[in-house]
Parts: structure tokens; sequence; C-alpha cells
RNA sequence: GUCUCGGUAGCUCAAUUGGAUAGAGCGUCAGCCUCCGAAGCUGAAGGUUGCAGGUUCGAUCCCCGCCCGAGACACCA
């Protein structure tokens, strides 16, 4: 049983003499936030306190009253208003970590209550590369499914790739018009790449051009507003301003907006070639949706394009994929649900869940005026579809108790009233829970991008990831009086290092904030980043080496001893584990786990900069701190690998 | 306009969901290698948690009103 629950467990049966509701009493005794009150404190005199009315500090003298803990713990203390303060004997501490020392889940022990979980995650679409902008969902996803596994749940990872929208359209577009059939041949992905984009370009182009007079108008009348304002304000100055800051603000977003359009236009018109493509083609947008409706629909051309594009697309990823060491149980697009798309509508018209509205099927959902759109005016089906569809998949095929959606914050309107729909349409039992996140940022404060302006591609930011990383390998080997790496163990340091810097850097956050995105941080060798973890692993490994130990000798149950504080913090920190990954997976957070491994690597070089092994008092301290060693290096190699992070023996 | 998030040290972020004197890292300044890997360690400075009220033993967190920023709002996914 873990610490924490050892300690409630005593607390619940002194609890009982006060209260029969023990349960939300026992989740306010907690880790301690400052290392001055001892290991542990309760706070549930204070909560208590209102229901008994009697004064706090009453209420903790008499839960200490009932309290047997003694064999754990010293005299608790009551503290401030009532807190009650336990720090734990040395003694408990040593014969606990004793006790887990040789455990290879590192005293974890597997969940009661195992469940299914399909997580979905990352899902790009597949007819354009990956970039930025789906590095957080595969990440964040695969280290959640990681640790849920790790915790004893069935966990399926399912890629729900988007291969069925307009995307394909533009795709089939291009193909038909514009491709370079020796690129093709060399690069199908590349050229595909390409013609996805240009379609989109020339397509933005008329659309931009079409808006352009709009736009041109807006900010006419914008600036009329604001000079209309400032000749005849508003006569409470407070009010004034705040027009008038208005009207200026309107103003800016209004020559913002028109200035993009300009730059859209203008992308094209420099350049004759593009120039005459667009002229060429002006209904290119209505032609590119009309080549989605006819794929769809079944038309054979289409089809037939479709599937000689697909595996070049999904091979392109899975390239990605290997370099990033995720994987997937299921890849199961979009395409895969269409056939199932129509009887999805009938069964919610049939319960009369769906009714029209517009020439549009669509579910109306409580409190929400927009509409939950699951057909469109004619006939398309849209996402919104095919997520229902999954929904029943996942429960019917899968038998899944609970799905994850690792995707973007800007859809959470759309997950509520996806799981609100689904619950009316009789998936009640499911759990369903959107795993939010937010954006990544350039330092400018906006959304990542390159100078130029583009999104920045995975597989670029991957090679410079590791290129970066080989620069400070190199340096740090060539210090060295005998370098220890060579040349290949050099350039898989580097992957090690690189690829773990991009991942930690984004799990490390907090996943509903935006973060700023920063290659200098990210591969800093100091401070909260993978690297430092990951020294700290090799560091360890070191000592074992050149002591010529084998560290599975040290796993046999020999006795772990308390000598000195920076023992004690780390064995206490060590005991945690459990408590990080229950943590990470009471709301997918995987960045309480990064915060355990940065506090655990920090006592660990506190005790290795103060306990030496090497030259300890005695060959039972030695052996006992060789353990803590073995131990440790377990635990970062295990915690980093719950977030898809490797480690290497020497770096 | 409506709704949803967010505003915490110079910078990047935490704060175990209402707990004690708000914590880390980076950066800055000052120290530590004849001593197990210095990609390390030790110390210092740095805060009216956007503003103003309220709720209570106790508020960064909950409620009200402003200010600032981001995002979503009917046939794109």
């Amino acid at each position: 049983m873990s610490l924490l629950s050892t300690i409630r467990n005593r607390f619940d049966t002194a609890l009982r003499q006060l209260t029969s509701d023990t349960a939300p009493m026992l989740e306010l005794i907690r880790p301690v936030q400052d290392p001055r009150f001892g290991d542990f404190q309760a706070n549930c005199a204070m909560s208590l306190s209102r229901h008994l009315s009697l004064p706090p500090r009453e209420v903790a003298a008499r839960i200490v009253a009932g309290l047997r803990i003694d064999d754990l713990c010293e005299t608790p203390e009551i503290a401030g208003p009532g807190f009650i303060n336990l720090r734990l004997r040395d003694s408990y501490i040593a014969s606990r970590m004793t006790a887990i020392a040789g455990d290879e889940r590192l005293g974890v022990e597997p969940t009661e209550r195992p469940r299914h979980v399909v997580v979905d995650f990352s899902s790009p679409n597949v007819a354009k590369p990956m970039h930025v902008g789906h590095l957080r969902s595969t990440v964040i996803g695969d280290a959640i499914c990681r640790t849920l596994k790790f915790a004893g749940h069935r966990v399926t990872s399912d890629n729900h790739v988007g291969d069925w929208g307009t995307q394909f359209g533009m795709i089939i577009y291009g193909y038909r018009h514009f491709v370079n059939p020796a690129a093709w041949q060399d690069d199908p992905v590349g050229e595909l790449a390409r013609l996805y984009k240009l379609v989109n370009q020339l397509s933005d182009y008329h659309d931009n051009l079409a808006r352009y007079p709009g736009l041109a108008e807006a900010v006419n009348t914008a600036e009329q507003q604001l000079q209309r304002l400032q000749h005849n304000p508003d006569p409470d100055p407070g009010k004034a301003q705040k027009l008038a800051s208005q009207a200026r603000r309107q103003r800016e977003s209004a020559a913002e907006a028109l200035a993009a359009a300009e730059s859209v236009i203008d992308s094209v018109r420099s350049r004759t070639e593009l120039l005459a493509l667009a002229e060429s083609h002006p209904a290119i947008a209505r032609l590119a949706r009309d080549e989605t409706a006819r794929l769809h629909g079944g038309d054979t051309g289409n089809q037939n394009l479709w599937n000689e594009f697909l595996p070049a697309c999904l091979s392109a990823l899975q390239r990605i994929y290997d370099r990033l060491g995720v994987r997937f149980d299921i890849t199961l697009g979009e395409s895969y649900y269409n056939g199932m798309l129509p009887e999805v509508v009938e069964s919610l018209k049939r319960q009369e869940l769906a009714t029209i509205s517009e020439g549009a099927v669509c579910v109306f959902v409580d409190g929400n005026k927009a509409p939950f759109m699951i057909q469109k005016s004619d006939g398309a089906f849209t996402y919104a579809t095919t997520d229902l569809a999954t929904i029943r998949y996942r429960t019917e095929t899968l038998q899944a108790a609970e799905i994850l959606y690792v995707v973007d914050k800007r859809q959470s309107e759309h997950f509520q009233l996806l799981f609100r729909t689904a619950q009316k349409w009789g998936y009640d039992r499911l759990q369903l829970q959107h795993v939010s996140f937010g954006t990544v940022m350039g330092k400018d404060g906006k959304p990542y991008k390159t100078r130029a302006g583009d999104t920045v591609g995975l597989e670029s930011l991957i090679d410079e990831a590791i290129s970066r990383a080989r620069v400070i390998v190199d340096e740090n080997d060539d210090r060295r009086d005998v370098p220890l790496l060579s040349p290949t163990e050099r350039a898989r340091v580097a992957e090690i290092v690189g690829i773990g810097g991009i991942k930690y850097a984004d799990l490390h956050h907090n996943r509903d904030s935006d973060y700023v995105f920063d290659w200098d941080r990210m591969l800093a060798t100091t401070g909260d980043t993978a690297a430092y973890m990951q020294y700290a692993y090799a560091r360890i490994c070191g000592i074992f080496r050149r002591l010529s130990l084998d560290r599975r000798s040290f796993r046999a149950g020999d006795p772990v001893l308390i000598t000195g504080p920076e023992e004690r913090a780390l064995a206490l920190q060590l005991l945690q584990f459990d408590f990080a990954i229950d943590s990470v997976l009471s709301d997918y957070r995987p960045h309480l786990l990064t915060a355990w491994l940065f506090e655990t690597a920090d006592k660990f070089s506190k005790f290795y900069d103060r306990c030496s092994v090497q030259d300890a008092e005695s060959a039972e301290l030695r052996r006992s701190r060789l353990i803590l060693c073995d131990f440790m290096a377990r635990a970062l190699h295990t915690g980093l690998a719950l977030l898809g992070i490797e480690t290497a023996e020497v770096m």
C-alpha cells in the first residue's frame, strides 16, 4: 500500500469517531508543501469544525487523540488554525525504502480498477505534412498512454487521421491539373504537399480578391468612426476614452485583415506563372470541393487516386512517429467511418434528437444557441457525424469505458456539444474527456511560425533539435581528457537529447497554457530540462561502471540506511513515485510527473554532492547508498520513459 | 455583440483544486573542482498574484464590477 494510503487508513479509523463521511476528509491529507511543517499534513480539522461546531484546534486535538500512528510518525503536531503535521520516523522511511528497493515497479502497485481507455491523439490531416501544431497532441497523448498502461489500465491508442476531408479534394484537383510526373515518381509525398499548398494558395488568392473591397470598406468605416469620435467625443471623459480605444482597435484589426489579404494576393501576383495559373482556374475552390464530393459519392476515378495517395501519406507520417518513438495500436481515420454515417443520422432522427433547421440536420443542446450539425443542407456529413460514429464504434466494438481526446483547446465547444449529444444518444455510462492544450507560441507571442511566416514542419523541427543537441554532445565530450563516445554513439545521444528536449519542453508546461517555443531553453543543459535528468542518469551509471558493479545485484533486499538529511529527503521523495503517477492520471496532466522528476533529480544531486558512495563510513552504508543510486537511476529511466523520453548510459 | 479561457519575480512557468511566510528554472550577483561525471553544487537579490470590492479561521484559486489579452460562435475539419 502506498505511503499516503497507509497514513490515510490510520486517519480513517480516528475520523470515524467524529464523522461518518470520512472520504472527503481523507482527501485533505497530503504531502506537505513546506518541509518545515514535516512530511505530511492533514487539513481536515478546519473543514470538520464547521459540522461539529467546535473550534478547529479542538477538533484537531480529538483527531490526534484517536490516531494510532506512533509506529510511522513522531508525535503529530497541531499548528496554526488546526493543521495536523506529521513527521515520519527515519526508521520507517528506511524500512519502506528497503521493502521496495528490489521492486521492478518501483513500489507502484497496479490499479485495483483497471479500465479500457481509448486515447485519441495526434490525428493529423494526411494530405499535408505534419507541423508544430501536431506536436503537443502527439507528445501529450503518447505520455498519457504510457502512464495509463504503467498504472495497469488497458489502453488503445488511436490515430484518428484526417483522410477524408476537403484537403483530399484539393490534392485530387491539384494532381489532375498541376502534377509534375517526374517529381511524383521521385517523391510522391513531397509532390502532394506541393500540390496541396498550390491549390490552397490559388483558392486563397481568389477568396481574398473577392473579399478585398469589403475589407477596404471596413477600414474606411472604422477610420471614419474614429474621426467622428475625435470631433464629437462623449461628454463623459471616461466613456469617451473607452469608445476611442475601442474604435482604434477596430481600425487596427480591420487594417490587419486588409494587409493579410494584400499579402496573399501579392504572393500570387508577384510571380507571373502563379498569376497565370490563378487566372486560368478562377473557380478552383468550388471545383476542389466538387472533387471531395465526388470522392465521397463513390466516383471510381477519385477513389483510385485516393487509394494511390493514402499509403504514401501514411508512410510519411509513420516515418515521423518512428523518429519520435510514438506508436498507435490502431489508425482508424475518418474514412473508416464513412459507411456508418447515414445510420448515425437516422438513429438520431429516430430518437427525435435531431431536427431539420435551415435545411441541415442539427442537434440542439440546451443552453447552446449554435447547433451541432450532423448533416449539411447539401447532404454531406460533417466531422460531428464522424465523431459520433467513432464514439459508437469505440464503445460497441472496442468496448471502451473511457475515451480521451487530446485536442487543441479551441475545440472545447465542439467537444461539449459532442459529449452532450452522445449522452442523450444513449452513451451515458461512457467517460468522455477532452484533454485540451494551448498553442505553441513564438517569441513574439504569436503562434510559432518560420521567419517567412510558414508553419514549421515537424520533420525539420526534429532535425534541428538533433543537430543542436549534437553540438552540445560534441562540446562536452571533447572537453574530456579522454572522450567517452564514438561518432556513432554521439549521434545516438544527440537523438536522445534532442528529441527528449522537444518532448520535455512541451510536457513540463501545464497543458492548458499556451507556451513559448524556445530552442535555447529547451536544449539548455542546466535547469528543469530533459538533459538535466538524462545527465543525472548517466552520472549514476558512471558510478557503477567505474566501480565495476552490476546494478542488478543491489535489488536483493539489503537494508537501506538513513543517516542524514540528504538520504532522508531522497528516500522520502522516491517513495512518492506512485503519488506522482496518481496525480498525473487524476486529470491527465503530465507536467506533474516532470515536476516530480525534477524534484527527485534535484534531491539526488544534493545527496550525491554530500554523501560519498565510494568513501562511505562502512560497507553497509556504502551498499545502502548504492541501492539508492540504483533505485534512483531506475526512477529516472522509468519516469522519463512514461513521458516517452529515452536515456543514455553514457553521454 | 454573446460565450469560454487567461493576466503570478526582468523572462519562461508552477502552486497537489480554499491551506500556513506564493514556489522553481533561466538570467543577474557572490562562492565551490589535488575530492564518486562541474551537463554539477552552495548562497544572495528579485512579488501589493491586472485593478477595486465581497464571502471566511484562511483567497492566486470562489462571487460581483471594471481594465488588458487570446480563442470560439450555422453548413471547413
